[in-house]
Formats: C-alpha cells, structure tokens, sequence
DNA sequence: TTGAAAGCGCTAACAT
DNA sequence: ATGTTAGCGCTTTCAA
C-alpha cells in the first residue's frame, strides 16, 4: 500500500501537502491539490484510516450494540441506521449480547477499545459503571428504543405509552368486554411504558385490565402465556393486547391452531411495532407502527450533534406512533380517532 | 485516557515491559505482569486498539458486506457471524449494500481503508475490480452462501444443487403431476444452483417443470409471480418449489387469500433455508434447512486460517442441508428418503 | 500556501 | 527478562 509519503515524493511535494490535499477544508491551491490527486491515483493511494485515527482521536465508527436480532424490529432497524451512518462516513460496529448478561460491561469495553465516536445501545440496559466508562471516555450515547432512568444519555423512543393508550382505546371502542394483556421482559422500558399507557387508557374508560400474562418478549414464551390466558376452564379474553408483534405472531398461533378460536371474531388481537410480518395476510395484525426512519434519523442526529457539534446536553425524544389498522382485531364502528399516538 | 508511559512512569518499569504485558505470549516475570497489571488498574489503563492496529497492521476487524435484512436468514447468519467472531476476539464492521448496485466498489473500498483484516460477503457478487483490491491489499475474502466463478476467493455455501435435487423428489414421489419452479434473482449462485438441482431431480424421474416464475427474491415481486402462475385462465401447478422461504410465504398467502386454493390439499409448496418463520403455523413450511451454524464455523475457520495460520489457498466449503418436513406439501407415503441433500 | 518537525500510543527488533 | 530505540502513517502546530 502506497502512503502519503510516496506520494509527496513521487509529486515532488511535502508529505504535510499530501495529507492537506486529503484533508477537507485545509488550506491547498488548485495546482497542488491536482498533482498530488494525480500521483495518489496513479499511486492507488488512499488514506490509512487507522493512522488518521490515531492522531485526531476520531475513528469514524459507531458501536451499536444489540441483543437478539429474531425480532425482525431489530434487523430493520440495524440496517436503516447502517446505511444512514454509512451516508455520513461513518461505519456500525456490531456488537452482540444477551438482553439480560452482565456482559454487556465486556461487550462495552470491547466497543470502547476501538476509540469509537459513539454507542447506540438497542434493547439493552447498560450498568451505571459502563455509564461511567463512557462518560469518562468522552463518547456520546444513544438508547434507542429504551430508556434508563439515569439520563444522561440520550434516547430516542417512540410514544410508547400514548400508543399503549391508543390501543386501550380501540379495544374499549370496538365493544370488547374482557380484555387482556401480554407482556414483554418486565426489565424492558418499552414493556413498562406500553403497559401503563394501557392501563391509563382502559382507566379512562371506566375499565380494567381482565388478564394479564408475561411473554417476555420471547417467542415460546409467549406461546405459554397465551396457553395459559385461554385455559379451557375459564373464562377467557375477548381482546388482548400483546406487547410486541413478534410475540402476537406467537400468540395468534397458538390462539387459532391450538385453542380453536378464531382472530378476530372470538379474539381480537392488536400488538406493537408493526414489523414486515404483522402485514402478512395469515395475521394480518393491527400494529402500532413505530416511527423507524424518524427514530433513525433522531439517533443520528443526536450522535452527530454530540461528535461533530459541541453540544453537550443528552436528548431524550419521543416520536409519535401510528396506528395501522387490519384484520386481527374487531374494528370500532366509526372508528374515526386520531391514529397518531 | 492513561497511556502505556503513565502505567510505566508510576510502576517504574519501562514502557515496552507494560507492552509486553498486554501481549500475549509475550516473556514477562510474573513479579513484573503483577506490577503493571496492578498500576495498569489503578490507572484504569486499556491499550489503545488504533495504536496497536497501526504497529501491527491489523485491526482484529473482520468487515461484514450485507445486502438485505428484511429476508429473515440473514439476520440470523449475522447474528451468528458476529457472536462467532466476538468469541475469537474479532468485531465486525457492516456494510450495507444493494444487491445489485455498483456502489459496491465504494462500500468494499470503505472496509479496505479501515484496514480490516478480512471481509465476509453475503449476498452479494463482487467485482473482480474490488477481488484486485482485496488480493493486492493482502485481505481474505470469504463469500457467505454465494459463489463466484472465480475461484479465488474461499466460499461456505450449503449444497443448493443437491437441496433442489432433494426436493425434486419429495414433490414427485408426493405424486404431483405440474411441478412449478418460483425463481430467485437469476444473478445469485442460489437461484442457479437449486434451479438445476431440482431440474436434474425431475429430470431423473422423468419429468420436467410444468411452470416457471421469478420472483425475484423479493416478496412484492414473488407475489406478482404467483398470480402469474396461477392465473385462472388455464390449469395451475400442483405442486412448486420456491427457491426461498421468504418469498415462500408471499406465496402461499396468494394461494390461500387471492386465489382460494389449499395449501396442500390443492397445491404443495416447497422451500429453501427454514429461517424462523417457516416454522410458524400458519405457514408449516417444508423446507431445506440450511445448515447455518456449520456454515458460520466453516466461515470463521476459513478467515482465521487464512489470517492467524499461513494458509494461503482459498477454500471451497459446501454443506449439506436437511429437510424440515412439516405441513405446507403432501407427504410421499412411506417417505423415508434422506433427508440430508 | 507550503514545508519541517513533533508527536498520537503502541509493537518489535535490538541490546543488555 | 528488561530497557532502548526506531518506526507504523498520519495530522497539526510552527515557521517561512
């Protein structure tokens, strides 16, 4: 590999030139930047990124860190980030862990060696000492999808308690009378918050919740919790509201297959997140649509502001979601409400 | 951030002893490592992984080229990857590309510039430009359930021809008499090779394809392909293989919601890679599954060789995949064929 | 605008 | 086993 200095002799040039000629906005004239351009290219040279790394401090490259990409939210979302930080020269790197591990501090610390310029953490939580490390280490933070309470970081959510609310409000409106709900890892903001604003939604119409099971935002177990809902020897929902798309799969399956009942007719199931599959015709669901390219597009921004500008203060933005309305659930005559969160 | 020199400076030893420390099977007394490793804690000290990259020339980066997430197999596969590598002390860089795009070259000439130390590429074809790059800048290349032909690059792929020869027989010992082929995109090794192995599998009883569609590899475009095929103006297959599972799906809820056929009571689907999906009930797909997990250890085995061992030769990896019988085609009575392609 | 020179933090001979 | 020294390829003062 060619470096600069084969270049700035090759062009008769000191190597500082070349460096400025790749340098944006450094100080070059028209003549110098051609003849060195024109030996770099006869020279097939490019800059070493890891040299320049090196001295300015800055790599050019985001740590995102994830936990389980089965949940097709995840997939879409890493490869919308990916090319939303490629199209500002940055590159993702990826790191996995287990949601719940205690090795994220390892994970983290990996991340940290690489002198990246910034972290996305999806579906984790990060430990106050792995806080510590970042804040200490100067690099900027972004929770999407979840929030901790320490704030120091940013996060970039959407309205997940006004969807939660929504929801509870086309239930209630479609006539429902028992009305259930499955929910995601109890560690999780985003279960937290779609519950509460549930909850707050059937409360403001005089109702309550009539079952509640825990999916833990697992495939299998929501199946269980679904089983375990409909027992044959009781009474059972008419309507539930499972935390995630990926577990509603789950439990419309089991629901249809397993217990006999029919979606929507005996079972109105709406759920979260509205991933590819929740537009499947065999589901079908009625999903609370997450705002994914404005999430992207705030998480990037916010790190952007953090890296290349000099803010300083974390963000914490909430957008709002959108209710797409299907087949899987009874629809409320009229339904005419607002279908933003 | 403490340095090498700080850690010397406080520990009074010099600075190439703390080096040695962090090297593994580097010639340190035990009464030293203590020492250092002791101030090295105190000082919160971590070795700057840029630095080290720039002496070495190499960054412990492996770059993953990925062209789509929304096709459920390849999240999985790089979920799988990067656990894969995190385990060996490697990170992995994504790079998000289109399928068919030329930009390619740019993105691969992203990787290259960040030294990294070898690159997967899934889904994707490379040109031989960029292979010039790869093999100039001494980076080994290994392609994920592709091939090219060059042959200088390694390659894990599953063994599509013998998959698609595989399910040939299923359908036709299933004694279906119109056999339909849904194509992938004609430009993928996949596409190729299990279209011939399924003509060859029908051609060894026989038979030929009754029906021919492209679907593309993507789900609007299977869906179209569908229609196509089963138009009601004349006789429709009784029986297709789909040359993957994601446009399998687009599939069968045409079948069933559009055209009101059966599946497999009026019409036998059959697919390739089992991802996740496949295996819900309301799909029940039968289908290839592909060996994931080998063809991640055979890919990993195949970089390290090449980058940690003196190996020099590219490697040509084919793993036999296993049929995941379930309910989406007529079972052939007394099937006991092997299952492995 | 250009060049000379001093590092960035580390590894790897080489010498002791 | 340990210390000394010379870079790795680049950016960035500082002078000219």
């Amino acid at each position: 590999m060619a470096s600069s200095i084969d270049v700035a002799r090759l062009a008769g040039v000191s190597q500082s030139a070349v460096s400025r000629v790749f340098t944006p906005g450094a100080s070059v004239s028209d003549r110098m930047r051609e003849k060195v351009l024109a030996t770099a290219r006869a020279l097939n040279y490019r800059p070493n990124f890891v040299a320049r790394s090196l001295t300015t401090g800055r790599s050019r490259i985001i740590g995102l860190v994830v936990a389980y990409l089965d949940n097709q939210y995840y997939p879409v979302a890493v490869e919308r980030l990916t090319k939303a930080l490629q199209a500002r020269g940055y590159h993702v790197m990826m790191f996995m862990t287990e949601q719940t591990a205690t090795n994220i501090d390892d994970v983290v610390s990996g991340i940290l060696d690489h002198q990246v310029d910034g972290i996305v953490v999806a579906s984790v939580a990060m430990s106050s000492k792995l806080a510590d490390r970042c804040t200490e280490a100067g690099v900027p933070v972004v929770l999407f999808n979840r929030i901790q309470s320490e704030d120091r970081f940013s996060s970039v959510i959407s309205d997940n308690f006004g969807g939660g609310r929504l929801l509870a409000r086309f239930l209630v409106e479609g006539g429902h009378q028992r009305i259930g709900y499955l929910a995601g890892w109890e560690g999780a903001s985003t279960q937290r918050d779609r519950e509460a604003g549930f909850r707050a939604g059937l409360a403001a119409a005089g109702r309550g919740l009539f079952a509640w099971e825990c999916g833990n935002y697992t495939f299998s177990v929501a199946e269980a919790a679904t089983r375990r809902m409909f027992a044959a020897d009781r009474e059972h929902p008419d309507a539930i509201f499972v935390c995630n798309d990926h577990m509603a799969i789950a439990a419309m399956d089991v629901l249809r297959h397993e217990q006999g009942l029919r979606v929507p007719e005996d079972v109105s199931v709406v759920s979260y997140d509205d991933v590819p599959q929740a537009a499947w015709r065999s589901y079908g669901l009625t999903s609370l649509r997450q705002p994914t390219d404005s999430m992207v597009a705030a998480t990037v921004d916010a790190l952007m502001a953090r890296i290349e500008g000099s803010e300083t203060d974390p963000r914490r933005i909430s957008l709002p979601g959108e209710l797409i309305v299907r087949t899987s659930a009874r629809i409320p005559a009229g339904w005419d409400a607002p279908t933003q969160s």
